[in-house]
DNA sequence: CTTGACCCTGTAGTGACAACAGGGTCCATA
DNA sequence: TATGGACCCTGTTGTCACTACAGGGTCAAG
């Protein structure tokens, strides 16, 4: 049912083939089917969890919370209150990013806007993300 | 005016005292002040520079990618097709980003309400950010 | 049956910090 | 005034998350 090599499963997830072993080597991914000549052959399902786990990395979380959010989709037989500490706490790192995000898209919109009208916009990149939350 | 130490700084931005000589070596944030006794001597805006700095290093974005976000803050007297390019390239990937943490905000709380209810909520995390942007 | 693209298991190098080591500064208190 | 503890200085080394070889095996095409 469509089985994939390592080179074709790194092409599709943007992913260094290096890196995929690399990830097989820490645990976070499975160790997949070999081929009669000792390849690795991947499926859907690995293309789905190397794929979330890029983007969860791209999105600044750690290796560790990677491997928490993968535990809340896999271990689902845990306890309910171990899953809602933890989820709580990736849901409010969520919303503070969403926050920064989108505050950092308003300056670049105006950076866009002034540089347009051929302008020097009133650049306030910095001052956006700059207040500590101290 | 408010100067401040080091430690000071590492306080208010919630970084380590290396990481800040750490940006200082590799020319991220400008060489300060110093006192008599040869201590590094701070002020209100590199305060924000570093703030901004950390906050976009948590978004994901690369050190040279902080780099350009900063350019586009200090060097407003360049080509206003360069700022235009770049502020353009950045923009799309806030809001890609954006987009990636809606999405998997949306499942964090489907898990969270799944809990609360005392029932196995169909988790869903993975599918979240699953498909290959290819 | 060879050649080039791909795969394998190592090990070593890089980027972005973090953690010492060995020593100097500062200042509140004895 | 001296002394102890908290903080600072400049190195150098260690860690995390990759990334890039080195040396060799597999395999479909020609």
């Amino acid at each position: 049912m469509a089985d994939f090599s390592i080179g074709e499963l790194a092409k599709r997830t943007l992913t260094k083939v290096e890196t995929i072993r690399y990830y097989e080597r820490i645990g976070l991914l499975p160790e997949p089917a070999r081929t009669e000549g000792n390849y690795r052959s991947y499926d859907r399902a690995q293309l789905g969890r190397l794929s979330f786990i890029r983007r969860a990395r791209d999105l600044g979380f750690s290796i560790d919370q990677v491997r928490e959010l993968l535990d809340l989709a896999d271990q689902r037989d845990r306890s309910c209150e171990a899953v809602d500490v933890i989820a709580r706490q990736h849901l409010a790192e969520v919303e503070r990013k969403i926050a920064d995000l989108t505050a950092l898209r308003v300056e670049l919109s105006d950076v866009l806007g002034g540089c347009q009208r051929g302008t020097v916009a009133d650049c306030r990149i910095i001052e956006t993300l700059a207040p500590a939350p101290a």
